[in-house]
DNA sequence: AAGTATTGTCATCTAGCTGTAACAAACTTC
DNA sequence: GAAGTTTGTTACAGCTAGATGACAATACTT
């Protein structure tokens, strides 16, 4: 089984690491680990772990320190951090959720609370739909069924039409370029071609029909728009 | 004797969890139990219980903190919590119902008191789906003698089956990935493969039969969705 | 203990999605 | 209005994700 997730282990101690890494292979997550605080920023800028489980007590700059750095970058704040702490103190638990941690495990622990935690803490910081429905002028975007209709009526719908149309929803009365849209609907890191983009407009243009197509609003020698004026 | 609901007794002296333990299974509950925070959030992953008895003074994390990381998690937030306290200030009792749980207990308490104001916090909590039977388009789910019918005629259905559309029936018009379902029906920490939710969502449509099982869709690159809306 | 039902996994098959290219149409510019 | 851009539209080949059937291992019955 794979989640296809990544998570990198951040702890001095490499039987430690080990010990964490054969754990969560075991339930499917790959695992990347560093030593330090320098080679784990390499790390995470590298791969884009989907969560960092970072030793608190840490040779050079604190777990805590660290955690910090993290959270005030923004390419890197999204990213959950589980603390490993070996202290059982309240300041320190607090200090480290109050740093920006989205939880910390006391050692010693159980392989298998390691990775219920760490699922615990996956399910609540990547929700599958974030917000709620979004509405424009009888179309329906609801993120919780993943479903889009109009006027009550189902609309069929693939995958990245899905996408495309819900960042438009979410970012209405703005135009995008072909190349932003990519970077923001495909995702930065895929090379595709730009009129790949007219395309799937085509295709949304043509599942939302008549009733709703006009959304989707052409900027010459820009790119696109989702606009209720009409152009 | 026997109400098929599971209790976990969280408490750091076992000499009270057997007591307690012998009381609740007298009315015909089962008993699981754990003597602090970490084995208890592998157990409440694990097992599932229906209601959670838990200590307010605790080694480690106290039942405060334990009982906000349990209201915080979907996977859990749903689960009845009733706190047992020795303290009679009204400070922790407010605190206490602050953080979620349901209800509280002030030791020294009689079995006969535990059992009925369990019982209490049960009716009141379990109005969702375990108890009354679930129609939808002429299909019934009646939870409590575990069968499925479609139009009077009962449906051959096995146990994961079951309980996936237990699952789907009490939380319909919602897209879950394979792995929120292993984590739901299948419960926390059990290593299956994510194409085995493949195999038994084919199983269950196969036993619904072609009258419903339209009620079960394939939601692309996400995973499936109950609705009663056609795709 | 034999027989039956259930469950997880795999290999294979299929349907549907995606990206690209190629051509048509619309718009600009001169 | 002709040439040059930009966008719309369609077709299609490759690919991916889901469906399906078979099978071995396990759990349950009788």
């Amino acid at each position: 089984m794979s989640t296809g997730k990544t998570i990198l282990i951040v702890d001095d101690e490499s039987a430690i690491r080990q010990m964490i890494a054969v754990a969560l292979e075991m339930a499917g997550y790959h695992c990347v680990e560093a030593s330090n605080c320098q080679s784990a920023h390499a790390t995470i800028i590298d791969t884009k772990p989907d969560m960092i489980l970072l030793d608190w007590m840490l040779p050079g700059t604190s777990g805590l320190e660290f955690t910090r750095r993290l959270k005030r970058d923004d390419l890197t704040k999204e990213i959950p951090i589980i603390l490993l702490t070996a202290k059982v103190e309240e300041d320190n638990k607090i200090q480290g959720l109050d740093s920006g941690a989205d939880d910390y495990i006391t050692k010693p622990f159980s392989p298998r609370e390691l990775v219920s935690r760490l699922k615990a803490v996956l399910r609540r910081t990547t929700p599958l739909g974030i917000e709620g429905k979004i509405e424009v002028e009888g179309l329906v975007l609801d993120p919780v069924c993943y479903r889009v209709t109009a006027h009550e009526v189902p609309v069929d719908i693939a995958p990245t039409e899905y996408r495309l149309l819900q960042f438009f929803m979410t970012h209405q009365e703005r135009a995008y370029s072909r190349a932003q849209l990519l970077d923001q609907v495909w995702g930065g890191n895929v090379y595709v071609e730009e009129r790949t983009v007219d395309v799937h407009i085509r295709r949304l243009r043509k599942a939302l029909g008549s009733s709703h197509e006009h959304l989707i609003q052409t900027v010459r020698g820009t790119g696109y728009r989702f606009s209720t004026k009409k152009a």
